[in-house]
DNA sequence: GACTTGATTTCGGAG
DNA sequence: CTCCGAAGTCAAGTC
Protein backbone atom coordinates (compact mmCIF):
# COMPACT_ATOMS: atom_id res chain seq x y z
CA UNK A 1 0.00 0.00 0.00
CA UNK A 2 1.51 3.19 -1.02
CA UNK A 3 -0.44 6.72 -1.35
CA UNK A 4 0.67 9.56 -3.11
CA UNK A 5 -0.40 13.03 -2.63
CA UNK A 6 0.83 16.62 -3.82
CA UNK A 7 -0.15 19.95 -2.19
CA UNK A 8 -1.02 22.57 -4.88
CA UNK A 9 0.59 20.89 -7.84
CA UNK A 10 0.99 22.57 -11.21
CA UNK A 11 -1.27 21.54 -13.74
CA UNK A 12 1.89 19.77 -15.18
CA UNK A 13 2.75 18.17 -12.00
CA UNK A 14 -0.91 17.50 -11.13
CA UNK A 15 -1.25 15.88 -14.86
CA UNK A 16 1.86 13.28 -14.20
CA UNK A 17 0.45 12.28 -10.41
CA UNK A 18 -3.19 11.77 -12.45
CA UNK A 19 -1.30 9.69 -14.91
CA UNK A 20 0.59 7.77 -12.76
CA UNK A 21 -2.84 6.81 -10.90
CA UNK A 22 -4.24 5.64 -13.27
CA UNK A 23 -1.65 3.70 -14.75
CA UNK A 24 -1.77 1.86 -11.34
CA UNK A 25 -5.21 1.82 -10.76
CA UNK A 26 -5.56 3.64 -8.02
CA UNK A 27 -8.44 5.36 -5.61
CA UNK A 28 -8.22 8.91 -6.24
CA UNK A 29 -8.95 12.41 -4.68
CA UNK A 30 -9.10 15.23 -6.42
CA UNK A 31 -9.54 18.58 -4.11
CA UNK A 32 -9.96 22.23 -6.51
CA UNK A 33 -11.22 24.68 -7.84
CA UNK A 34 -13.46 23.59 -11.15
CA UNK A 35 -16.41 23.44 -13.47
CA UNK A 36 -18.12 20.57 -14.50
CA UNK A 37 -20.10 19.54 -17.57
CA UNK A 38 -21.91 16.72 -18.57
CA UNK A 39 -23.71 14.88 -21.45
CA UNK A 40 -25.25 12.27 -22.04
CA UNK A 41 -28.77 10.72 -20.89
CA UNK A 42 -29.04 14.42 -20.17
CA UNK A 43 -26.61 17.37 -20.30
CA UNK A 44 -25.62 19.35 -17.43
CA UNK A 45 -23.40 22.40 -16.44
CA UNK A 46 -22.07 23.91 -12.84
CA UNK A 47 -20.29 26.84 -12.79
CA UNK A 48 -17.27 27.45 -10.93
CA UNK A 49 -16.57 26.31 -7.34
CA UNK A 50 -14.65 24.29 -4.85
CA UNK A 51 -15.43 20.72 -5.04
CA UNK A 52 -13.70 17.04 -4.29
CA UNK A 53 -13.32 14.57 -7.31
CA UNK A 54 -12.98 11.57 -6.56
CA UNK A 55 -11.96 8.86 -9.80
CA UNK A 56 -12.19 4.80 -9.43
CA UNK A 57 -9.94 2.60 -10.78
CA UNK A 58 -12.90 1.04 -12.61
CA UNK A 59 -14.08 4.11 -13.80
CA UNK A 60 -16.25 5.64 -11.96
CA UNK A 61 -15.94 9.55 -11.00
CA UNK A 62 -17.60 11.20 -8.89
CA UNK A 63 -17.85 14.93 -8.18
CA UNK A 64 -18.68 15.99 -4.74
CA UNK A 65 -19.74 19.31 -3.59
CA UNK A 66 -19.71 19.59 0.82
CA UNK A 67 -23.76 19.01 0.78
CA UNK A 68 -25.59 16.00 -0.12
CA UNK A 69 -24.76 12.26 -0.15
CA UNK A 70 -25.28 12.11 -3.56
CA UNK A 71 -22.65 13.19 -6.24
CA UNK A 72 -23.38 16.97 -7.89
CA UNK A 73 -21.92 15.07 -10.97
CA UNK A 74 -20.90 11.42 -11.71
CA UNK A 75 -19.53 8.94 -14.37
CA UNK A 76 -20.63 5.53 -13.64
CA UNK A 77 -18.21 2.73 -13.51
CA UNK A 78 -17.03 1.63 -16.95
CA UNK A 79 -15.77 4.65 -18.21
CA UNK A 80 -12.20 5.95 -19.13
CA UNK A 81 -10.58 8.75 -17.33
CA UNK A 82 -8.10 10.70 -19.10
CA UNK A 83 -6.46 13.66 -17.79
CA UNK A 84 -5.00 16.72 -20.00
CA UNK A 85 -4.10 19.94 -19.52
CA UNK A 86 -5.53 22.36 -21.92
CA UNK A 87 -6.10 26.59 -22.17
CA UNK A 88 -4.22 26.51 -18.53
CA UNK A 89 -6.47 24.65 -17.02
CA UNK A 90 -6.13 20.56 -15.72
CA UNK A 91 -9.10 19.07 -17.67
CA UNK A 92 -10.17 15.21 -16.28
CA UNK A 93 -12.49 13.69 -18.38
CA UNK A 94 -14.70 10.54 -17.96
CA UNK A 95 -16.05 8.93 -20.88
CA UNK A 96 -18.41 5.92 -21.77
CA UNK A 97 -20.22 4.08 -24.16
CA UNK A 98 -23.74 2.35 -24.62
CA UNK A 99 -24.92 5.18 -23.77
CA UNK A 100 -22.17 7.53 -24.81
CA UNK A 101 -22.12 10.11 -22.16
CA UNK A 102 -18.90 12.04 -20.87
CA UNK A 103 -18.13 14.11 -17.65
CA UNK A 104 -15.92 16.89 -18.17
CA UNK A 105 -14.08 18.58 -15.00
CA UNK A 106 -12.13 21.48 -15.74
CA UNK A 107 -9.95 22.41 -13.00
CA UNK A 108 -8.46 26.19 -12.90
CA UNK A 109 -6.64 24.98 -9.47
CA UNK A 110 -6.06 21.58 -7.75
CA UNK A 111 -5.24 22.17 -4.17
CA UNK A 112 -4.38 18.69 -3.33
CA UNK A 113 -4.72 15.83 -5.42
CA UNK A 114 -3.72 12.08 -2.88
CA UNK A 115 -4.33 8.23 -4.35
CA UNK A 116 -4.31 5.03 -3.39
CA UNK A 117 -3.90 1.63 -4.21
CA UNK A 118 -7.36 -0.46 -3.18
CA UNK A 119 -7.74 -4.02 -3.07
CA UNK A 120 -10.21 -6.60 -1.39
CA UNK A 121 -12.36 -5.52 1.28
CA UNK A 122 -15.54 -4.99 -0.39
CA UNK A 123 -18.05 -7.60 0.40
CA UNK A 124 -20.92 -6.57 2.87
CA UNK A 125 -22.87 -8.41 5.45
CA UNK A 126 -26.34 -6.65 5.57
CA UNK A 127 -29.13 -7.92 7.66
CA UNK A 128 -33.18 -6.13 7.38
CA UNK A 129 -33.66 -6.99 3.47
CA UNK A 130 -36.72 -7.70 2.00
CA UNK A 131 -34.70 -11.03 1.70
CA UNK A 132 -34.79 -10.78 5.46
CA UNK A 133 -38.60 -10.65 6.11
CA UNK A 134 -38.82 -13.40 3.53
CA UNK A 135 -36.73 -15.71 5.25
CA UNK A 136 -38.23 -14.79 8.71
CA UNK A 137 -41.65 -15.55 7.11
CA UNK A 138 -40.71 -18.97 5.76
CA UNK A 139 -39.57 -19.83 8.97
CA UNK A 140 -42.32 -18.85 11.21
CA UNK A 141 -45.89 -18.06 8.62
CA UNK A 142 -48.13 -18.05 11.54
CA UNK A 143 -46.56 -14.76 11.61
CA UNK A 144 -48.48 -13.80 8.30
CA UNK A 145 -51.81 -15.40 9.97
CA UNK A 146 -52.86 -18.73 11.66
CA UNK A 147 -52.69 -21.23 9.44
CA UNK A 148 -51.01 -19.98 6.10
CA UNK A 149 -48.79 -22.50 4.37
CA UNK A 150 -45.95 -21.00 2.01
CA UNK A 151 -45.36 -23.08 -0.57
CA UNK A 152 -43.06 -20.99 -3.40
CA UNK A 153 -41.23 -18.09 -3.02
CA UNK A 154 -40.65 -16.30 -6.67
CA UNK A 155 -43.43 -17.88 -8.17
CA UNK A 156 -43.50 -16.97 -11.58
CA UNK A 157 -46.29 -15.48 -13.67
CA UNK A 158 -47.72 -13.49 -16.36
CA UNK A 159 -47.17 -10.44 -13.96
CA UNK A 160 -43.42 -11.47 -12.86
CA UNK A 161 -42.50 -13.32 -9.98
CA UNK A 162 -44.67 -12.82 -6.49
CA UNK A 163 -42.41 -12.72 -3.68
CA UNK A 164 -43.90 -15.50 -1.61
CA UNK A 165 -47.48 -18.06 -2.77
CA UNK A 166 -49.03 -20.05 -0.36
CA UNK A 167 -52.59 -21.14 0.51
CA UNK A 168 -54.55 -19.90 4.07
CA UNK A 169 -56.25 -22.27 6.60
CA UNK A 170 -58.88 -22.66 4.22
CA UNK A 171 -56.79 -23.91 1.27
CA UNK A 172 -57.32 -20.32 -0.48
CA UNK A 173 -54.55 -19.73 -2.77
CA UNK A 174 -52.63 -16.46 -1.32
CA UNK A 175 -50.35 -13.96 -3.10
CA UNK A 176 -47.84 -12.66 -0.45
CA UNK A 177 -46.16 -8.69 -1.58
CA UNK A 178 -43.17 -8.40 1.14
CA UNK A 179 -41.83 -5.00 2.04
CA UNK A 180 -38.80 -4.11 4.17
CA UNK A 181 -40.56 -0.83 4.95
CA UNK A 182 -43.24 1.93 5.21
CA UNK A 183 -45.17 2.11 1.51
CA UNK A 184 -47.24 3.66 -0.12
CA UNK A 185 -49.82 2.92 -2.98
CA UNK A 186 -47.80 1.87 -5.72
CA UNK A 187 -47.38 -1.37 -3.64
CA UNK A 188 -50.93 -2.54 -3.35
CA UNK A 189 -50.91 -2.10 -7.42
CA UNK A 190 -47.73 -4.49 -8.12
CA UNK A 191 -49.97 -6.91 -5.67
CA UNK A 192 -53.25 -6.65 -7.51
CA UNK A 193 -51.32 -7.32 -10.33
CA UNK A 194 -50.08 -10.70 -9.08
CA UNK A 195 -53.60 -11.78 -7.91
CA UNK A 196 -54.99 -10.88 -11.28
CA UNK A 197 -52.74 -12.89 -12.93
CA UNK A 198 -52.94 -15.68 -10.56
CA UNK A 199 -57.02 -15.24 -10.66
CA UNK A 200 -56.32 -15.58 -14.64
CA UNK A 201 -54.32 -18.49 -14.78
CA UNK A 202 -56.37 -20.91 -12.10
CA UNK A 203 -58.97 -19.85 -14.39
CA UNK A 204 -61.18 -18.71 -10.97
CA UNK A 205 -64.27 -16.27 -10.84
CA UNK A 206 -63.19 -12.48 -11.58
CA UNK A 207 -66.27 -10.97 -10.82
CA UNK A 208 -66.45 -8.26 -7.85
CA UNK A 209 -69.25 -9.41 -4.99
CA UNK A 210 -70.11 -11.01 -1.93
CA UNK A 211 -68.31 -13.94 -2.97
CA UNK A 212 -64.97 -14.52 -1.00
CA UNK A 213 -62.51 -13.70 -3.35
CA UNK A 214 -60.86 -16.87 -5.08
CA UNK A 215 -57.04 -15.51 -4.55
CA UNK A 216 -56.38 -13.18 -1.37
CA UNK A 217 -53.56 -10.77 -1.75
CA UNK A 218 -51.80 -10.26 1.35
CA UNK A 219 -49.29 -7.13 2.33
CA UNK A 220 -46.56 -7.56 4.39
CA UNK A 221 -44.86 -3.93 5.46
CA UNK A 222 -43.69 -2.74 8.77
CA UNK A 223 -46.62 -0.26 7.98
CA UNK A 224 -48.61 1.46 5.14
CA UNK A 225 -49.90 4.79 3.93
CA UNK A 226 -54.00 5.82 4.14
CA UNK A 227 -53.87 5.74 0.51
CA UNK A 228 -52.25 2.67 0.51
CA UNK A 229 -54.83 1.66 3.03
CA UNK A 230 -57.67 2.83 1.40
CA UNK A 231 -56.65 0.92 -2.01
CA UNK A 232 -55.94 -1.89 -0.30
CA UNK A 233 -59.61 -2.11 1.26
CA UNK A 234 -60.69 -1.38 -2.12
CA UNK A 235 -59.32 -4.76 -3.48
CA UNK A 236 -60.06 -6.76 -0.67
CA UNK A 237 -56.80 -7.14 0.46
CA UNK A 238 -54.97 -7.72 3.89
CA UNK A 239 -52.24 -5.91 5.74
CA UNK A 240 -49.39 -7.84 8.23
CA UNK A 241 -47.55 -5.35 9.91
CA UNK A 242 -44.47 -7.01 10.50
CA UNK A 243 -40.77 -5.58 10.58
CA UNK A 244 -37.63 -7.02 8.17
CA UNK A 245 -36.18 -8.38 11.88
CA UNK A 246 -37.37 -9.44 15.17
CA UNK A 247 -37.72 -6.05 17.33
CA UNK A 248 -34.88 -5.72 19.46
CA UNK B 1 -9.55 28.58 0.32
CA UNK B 2 -6.75 26.97 2.55
CA UNK B 3 -6.04 22.79 2.33
CA UNK B 4 -5.03 20.84 5.29
CA UNK B 5 -3.46 17.57 4.80
CA UNK B 6 -1.18 14.88 6.60
CA UNK B 7 0.20 11.72 5.52
CA UNK B 8 0.79 8.84 7.54
CA UNK B 9 -0.34 10.36 10.78
CA UNK B 10 -0.59 9.12 14.18
CA UNK B 11 -3.98 8.64 15.33
CA UNK B 12 -3.63 11.37 17.75
CA UNK B 13 -2.49 13.54 15.20
CA UNK B 14 -5.36 12.45 12.59
CA UNK B 15 -7.71 13.30 15.35
CA UNK B 16 -6.25 16.83 15.73
CA UNK B 17 -7.21 17.52 11.87
CA UNK B 18 -10.19 15.40 12.01
CA UNK B 19 -11.69 17.91 14.69
CA UNK B 20 -10.42 21.28 13.47
CA UNK B 21 -11.91 20.33 10.12
CA UNK B 22 -14.74 19.53 11.86
CA UNK B 23 -14.85 23.27 13.34
CA UNK B 24 -14.13 24.57 9.96
CA UNK B 25 -16.72 22.81 8.23
CA UNK B 26 -14.47 21.68 6.01
CA UNK B 27 -14.84 18.88 3.19
CA UNK B 28 -12.31 15.83 4.33
CA UNK B 29 -11.19 13.00 2.45
CA UNK B 30 -9.57 10.23 4.60
CA UNK B 31 -7.57 7.24 3.29
CA UNK B 32 -6.97 4.38 5.61
CA UNK B 33 -7.39 0.41 6.49
CA UNK B 34 -10.73 0.72 8.56
CA UNK B 35 -13.79 -1.73 9.77
CA UNK B 36 -17.19 -0.34 9.02
CA UNK B 37 -20.61 -0.96 11.01
CA UNK B 38 -23.86 0.63 10.36
CA UNK B 39 -26.75 0.06 12.11
CA UNK B 40 -30.28 1.96 11.98
CA UNK B 41 -32.77 1.62 9.17
CA UNK B 42 -31.07 -1.66 8.47
CA UNK B 43 -27.81 -3.25 9.71
CA UNK B 44 -24.45 -3.82 8.16
CA UNK B 45 -20.70 -5.03 8.68
CA UNK B 46 -17.76 -4.51 6.97
CA UNK B 47 -14.60 -6.68 7.66
CA UNK B 48 -10.79 -4.57 7.52
CA UNK B 49 -9.64 -2.99 4.05
CA UNK B 50 -8.33 0.19 2.58
CA UNK B 51 -10.99 2.26 1.93
CA UNK B 52 -11.59 6.73 1.21
CA UNK B 53 -14.00 7.80 4.11
CA UNK B 54 -15.52 11.78 3.04
CA UNK B 55 -17.20 13.46 5.60
CA UNK B 56 -18.96 16.38 4.80
CA UNK B 57 -19.77 19.43 7.06
CA UNK B 58 -23.64 18.88 6.47
CA UNK B 59 -23.39 15.51 8.20
CA UNK B 60 -23.06 13.27 5.23
CA UNK B 61 -20.72 10.32 5.47
CA UNK B 62 -18.95 8.24 2.32
CA UNK B 63 -17.48 5.81 2.59
CA UNK B 64 -15.90 4.64 -0.89
CA UNK B 65 -14.26 1.26 -1.59
CA UNK B 66 -12.38 1.49 -5.19
CA UNK B 67 -15.31 0.19 -7.35
CA UNK B 68 -18.84 1.55 -8.11
CA UNK B 69 -20.87 4.41 -7.85
CA UNK B 70 -22.34 3.89 -4.81
CA UNK B 71 -20.67 3.85 -1.45
CA UNK B 72 -20.59 0.75 0.55
CA UNK B 73 -21.57 2.34 3.65
CA UNK B 74 -22.77 6.28 4.37
CA UNK B 75 -24.81 7.74 6.71
CA UNK B 76 -27.11 11.08 5.20
CA UNK B 77 -26.86 14.38 5.58
CA UNK B 78 -28.37 15.81 9.02
CA UNK B 79 -26.20 13.59 10.55
CA UNK B 80 -23.59 14.20 13.26
CA UNK B 81 -19.63 13.35 13.01
CA UNK B 82 -17.66 12.47 16.17
CA UNK B 83 -13.92 11.12 16.30
CA UNK B 84 -12.19 9.82 18.76
CA UNK B 85 -9.16 6.89 19.40
CA UNK B 86 -10.52 4.21 21.02
CA UNK B 87 -8.54 0.77 21.38
CA UNK B 88 -5.29 1.95 19.22
CA UNK B 89 -8.14 2.90 16.43
CA UNK B 90 -9.30 6.21 15.34
CA UNK B 91 -12.97 5.91 15.48
CA UNK B 92 -15.09 7.97 13.41
CA UNK B 93 -19.03 8.36 14.25
CA UNK B 94 -21.88 9.80 12.12
CA UNK B 95 -25.05 9.64 14.15
CA UNK B 96 -28.25 10.34 13.41
CA UNK B 97 -31.81 10.66 14.62
CA UNK B 98 -35.66 10.25 13.20
CA UNK B 99 -34.61 7.84 12.47
CA UNK B 100 -31.72 6.88 14.34
CA UNK B 101 -28.65 5.67 12.99
CA UNK B 102 -25.17 4.93 13.48
CA UNK B 103 -22.15 4.38 11.25
CA UNK B 104 -18.97 3.57 12.57
CA UNK B 105 -15.85 3.23 10.79
CA UNK B 106 -12.43 2.23 12.93
CA UNK B 107 -8.82 2.91 11.17
CA UNK B 108 -6.67 0.67 12.45
CA UNK B 109 -4.09 2.70 10.26
CA UNK B 110 -5.16 6.22 8.32
CA UNK B 111 -2.79 6.85 5.53
CA UNK B 112 -3.98 10.15 4.69
CA UNK B 113 -5.87 12.82 5.53
CA UNK B 114 -6.93 16.16 3.37
CA UNK B 115 -9.62 18.39 4.31
CA UNK B 116 -10.70 21.92 2.31
CA UNK B 117 -13.26 24.72 3.51
CA UNK B 118 -15.75 24.89 0.28
CA UNK B 119 -18.15 26.95 -0.57
CA UNK B 120 -20.73 28.23 -2.93
CA UNK B 121 -21.19 26.80 -6.63
CA UNK B 122 -23.79 24.52 -6.14
CA UNK B 123 -26.12 25.32 -8.89
CA UNK B 124 -26.53 22.82 -11.48
CA UNK B 125 -28.45 23.39 -14.67
CA UNK B 126 -29.42 20.43 -16.11
CA UNK B 127 -31.44 20.27 -19.49
CA UNK B 128 -33.43 16.68 -20.25
CA UNK B 129 -35.85 16.40 -17.21
CA UNK B 130 -39.41 15.53 -17.33
CA UNK B 131 -39.73 19.00 -17.30
CA UNK B 132 -38.26 19.64 -20.39
CA UNK B 133 -40.34 16.97 -22.02
CA UNK B 134 -43.52 18.94 -20.09
CA UNK B 135 -42.27 22.22 -21.65
CA UNK B 136 -41.57 20.90 -24.77
CA UNK B 137 -45.13 19.63 -25.11
CA UNK B 138 -46.73 22.56 -23.64
CA UNK B 139 -45.11 24.76 -26.63
CA UNK B 140 -45.67 22.06 -29.20
CA UNK B 141 -48.86 20.30 -27.98
CA UNK B 142 -49.04 19.02 -32.12
CA UNK B 143 -46.22 16.49 -30.95
CA UNK B 144 -48.47 14.18 -28.38
CA UNK B 145 -50.94 14.53 -31.28
CA UNK B 146 -52.96 16.91 -33.88
CA UNK B 147 -55.49 19.29 -32.72
CA UNK B 148 -54.56 18.02 -29.05
CA UNK B 149 -55.06 21.02 -26.20
CA UNK B 150 -53.27 21.19 -23.10
CA UNK B 151 -55.80 22.85 -20.41
CA UNK B 152 -53.37 22.28 -17.14
CA UNK B 153 -50.69 20.81 -15.64
CA UNK B 154 -49.89 18.87 -12.54
CA UNK B 155 -53.83 18.95 -12.08
CA UNK B 156 -54.67 17.75 -8.73
CA UNK B 157 -57.05 14.15 -8.71
CA UNK B 158 -57.99 11.70 -6.00
CA UNK B 159 -55.35 9.80 -7.41
CA UNK B 160 -52.68 12.43 -7.13
CA UNK B 161 -51.63 15.52 -10.02
CA UNK B 162 -51.23 14.45 -13.23
CA UNK B 163 -48.77 15.66 -15.54
CA UNK B 164 -50.30 16.82 -18.13
CA UNK B 165 -53.85 17.23 -18.95
CA UNK B 166 -55.94 18.76 -22.09
CA UNK B 167 -58.40 17.73 -24.43
CA UNK B 168 -58.28 15.96 -27.74
CA UNK B 169 -59.32 17.21 -31.38
CA UNK B 170 -62.78 15.64 -30.52
CA UNK B 171 -62.72 17.54 -26.88
CA UNK B 172 -62.58 14.57 -25.27
CA UNK B 173 -60.45 14.76 -21.78
CA UNK B 174 -57.18 13.45 -22.18
CA UNK B 175 -54.69 12.65 -19.43
CA UNK B 176 -50.85 12.69 -20.15
CA UNK B 177 -48.29 10.82 -18.26
CA UNK B 178 -44.78 11.73 -18.90
CA UNK B 179 -41.54 9.84 -18.83
CA UNK B 180 -38.23 11.18 -19.58
CA UNK B 181 -37.39 7.66 -20.73
CA UNK B 182 -37.90 4.24 -21.77
CA UNK B 183 -40.61 2.95 -19.22
CA UNK B 184 -42.20 0.00 -17.87
CA UNK B 185 -45.34 -1.45 -16.81
CA UNK B 186 -45.37 0.56 -13.56
CA UNK B 187 -45.61 3.90 -15.45
CA UNK B 188 -49.00 2.38 -17.20
CA UNK B 189 -50.34 1.12 -14.21
CA UNK B 190 -50.20 4.61 -12.97
CA UNK B 191 -51.83 6.41 -15.61
CA UNK B 192 -54.69 4.12 -15.29
CA UNK B 193 -54.98 5.37 -11.47
CA UNK B 194 -55.30 9.27 -12.82
CA UNK B 195 -57.94 8.49 -15.93
CA UNK B 196 -59.94 6.35 -13.12
CA UNK B 197 -59.75 9.19 -10.58
CA UNK B 198 -60.92 11.40 -13.40
CA UNK B 199 -63.35 9.25 -14.74
CA UNK B 200 -64.86 8.95 -11.10
CA UNK B 201 -64.47 12.69 -10.92
CA UNK B 202 -66.83 13.24 -14.52
CA UNK B 203 -68.98 10.91 -13.05
CA UNK B 204 -68.17 9.59 -16.89
CA UNK B 205 -69.44 6.13 -17.79
CA UNK B 206 -67.07 3.40 -16.44
CA UNK B 207 -68.29 -0.01 -18.04
CA UNK B 208 -65.74 -1.79 -20.16
CA UNK B 209 -67.38 -2.09 -23.79
CA UNK B 210 -67.73 -0.63 -27.26
CA UNK B 211 -67.88 2.50 -26.30
CA UNK B 212 -65.74 5.05 -26.71
CA UNK B 213 -63.44 5.75 -23.55
CA UNK B 214 -64.79 9.09 -22.34
CA UNK B 215 -61.16 9.85 -21.04
CA UNK B 216 -58.34 8.80 -22.57
CA UNK B 217 -54.91 8.07 -21.52
CA UNK B 218 -51.38 8.70 -23.24
CA UNK B 219 -48.44 7.68 -22.43
CA UNK B 220 -45.38 10.29 -23.76
CA UNK B 221 -42.00 8.61 -23.44
CA UNK B 222 -39.01 7.62 -25.47
CA UNK B 223 -40.12 4.15 -25.99
CA UNK B 224 -41.87 1.33 -23.71
CA UNK B 225 -40.76 -2.38 -22.61
CA UNK B 226 -43.20 -5.06 -24.30
CA UNK B 227 -45.02 -5.84 -21.01
CA UNK B 228 -46.13 -1.85 -20.81
CA UNK B 229 -47.69 -2.06 -24.45
CA UNK B 230 -49.82 -4.81 -23.20
CA UNK B 231 -51.22 -2.88 -20.02
CA UNK B 232 -51.24 0.10 -22.25
CA UNK B 233 -53.32 -1.92 -25.09
CA UNK B 234 -55.72 -3.48 -22.66
CA UNK B 235 -56.93 -0.29 -21.16
CA UNK B 236 -56.68 0.97 -24.25
CA UNK B 237 -54.36 3.69 -24.00
CA UNK B 238 -52.11 5.28 -26.44
CA UNK B 239 -48.00 5.40 -26.31
CA UNK B 240 -46.40 8.53 -27.72
CA UNK B 241 -42.39 8.85 -28.72
CA UNK B 242 -41.18 11.63 -27.99
CA UNK B 243 -37.39 12.52 -26.58
CA UNK B 244 -37.77 14.97 -23.51
CA UNK B 245 -35.25 17.28 -25.69
CA UNK B 246 -35.32 17.56 -29.40
CA UNK B 247 -32.68 15.44 -31.45
CA UNK B 248 -29.68 16.82 -31.95
C1' DG C 1 -28.19 -7.39 -24.54
C1' DA C 2 -33.38 -6.01 -22.55
C1' DC C 3 -36.39 -6.35 -18.58
C1' DT C 4 -37.81 -6.24 -13.82
C1' DT C 5 -37.46 -4.95 -9.04
C1' DG C 6 -35.14 -3.73 -4.67
C1' DA C 7 -32.63 0.01 -2.23
C1' DT C 8 -29.97 1.82 4.57
C1' DT C 9 -32.44 4.22 -2.39
C1' DT C 10 -31.82 9.90 -2.32
C1' DC C 11 -34.07 14.10 -3.40
C1' DG C 12 -37.40 17.74 -3.90
C1' DG C 13 -41.99 19.51 -3.47
C1' DA C 14 -46.55 19.86 -1.61
C1' DG C 15 -49.74 19.67 2.26
C1' DC D 1 -43.49 16.47 9.98
C1' DT D 2 -45.61 12.90 6.24
C1' DC D 3 -46.65 11.65 1.70
C1' DC D 4 -45.67 11.19 -3.06
C1' DG D 5 -43.18 10.57 -7.29
C1' DA D 6 -38.79 11.65 -10.16
C1' DA D 7 -33.98 10.31 -10.87
C1' DG D 8 -28.46 11.25 -15.73
C1' DT D 9 -31.53 7.07 -10.17
C1' DC D 10 -27.89 2.53 -9.15
C1' DA D 11 -27.32 -2.35 -8.84
C1' DA D 12 -28.55 -7.28 -9.02
C1' DG D 13 -30.76 -11.09 -10.96
C1' DT D 14 -33.24 -13.24 -14.79
C1' DC D 15 -34.21 -14.18 -19.43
Amino acid sequence: MTVTSVHDPSHREALWELEDAFERGDLISVFGRCTVSYEGRAASDLGAGDRLLVLKPDGAALVHTDEGRQPVNWQPPGSEHHAAVRGGQLRVRSTRTNPDETLTVRFERVHHLSAMAVTGGRDLTLHGSEEDLRTRILERPELVEPGFEPRETERPSSAGPMDVFGVDADGTPVVVELKRRRVGPDAVGQLARYVRALKEELGADERDGDDPPTVRGVLVAPSITDRAAERLADRGFDHVALEPTPEE
